[in-house]
DNA sequence: CTTGACTCTATAGTTACTATAGGATTTATA
DNA sequence: TATAAATCCTATAGTAACTATAGAGTCAAG
């Protein structure tokens, strides 16, 4: 299938799947006489592999690394596991920061009062200090 | 004071405190015979409203509208209140996402079995699926 | 044989910075 | 006073993970 039909099928923009391409994570495609791309259904499961952890939030360089790690099957898994730990440690200081952020801006929408002028609004004042 | 000061007083590093002014947080400083930037107390405050606001994750384009809108003091502070309510919903929609995103991950460390083969590792097949 | 849909590469834009190069200026030391 | 070190200046490029555009080539249908 050409790149059209590809990115369909792959949910993945045509601009995604091109860049994806130029940084690695797939695999040169076959070309048409008219140099166009030609995929088949492997390179739908490596994209497809690419975009899960994507929704993982796990970084393209990451993502590289267990693709290389996935090419030697017979290998420890022990970097594939740090990876994911790394990747759950940084869910969950993220986490972390987002429940302070919403604590405080909970607040500051509970200060304004509404229907204030900006002057005397309980956010801004809040903001100022 | 200088940049050099200004930059220690507030935390900002110099490249941020003059990207801000290009982009037009903060008021053009003065300058000494030199071409130096000269910052007072009240600059100072500016950029700590700016750091504030950035602290709660609030993109540059809205505190510039914040800046606009404290420099309308007798206006109504409904538009302040939205956009609050906005990051709030914002923060709340990535906590959501997160959270499922934690599970998955917390589901693939568990999957993996340890000391396995990256082939029989539970983790690569889980991304694989 | 031409129109329209599709594809190609190369390049620039996005956000919020950070880092660098190559100068100019000021301050401290010899 | 000369010079070295510290600080400052502008302009430009790099970061992550894409998205968007320009300008050209390819292909199937009418």
């Amino acid at each position: 299938m050409k790149i059209g039909e590809f990115s369909k099928k792959s949910g993945c923009s045509i601009q995604t799947i091109r860049y994806y391409e130029r940084e690695g994570l797939l695999l040169n495609p076959n070309r048409s006489e008219g140099n166009f791309r030609l995929y088949d259904s492997k390179a739908l499961k490596q994209l497809e592999f690419v975009k899960h952890c994507r929704s993982l939030d796990i970084s393209l360089n990451d993502i590289k690394r267990l693709i290389e790690l996935k090419n030697k099957p017979e290998e420890s898994c022990s970097s594939v596991n740090a990876l994911i730990d790394q990747q759950l440690a940084l869910v969950n200081k993220r986490m972390k920061e987002l429940r302070a952020l919403k604590a405080e801006l909970q607040q500051m929408a509970s200060a304004c009062g509404s229907n204030n002028t900006i002057e005397a609004c309980g956010i801004i004042k809040s903001l100022d200090s």
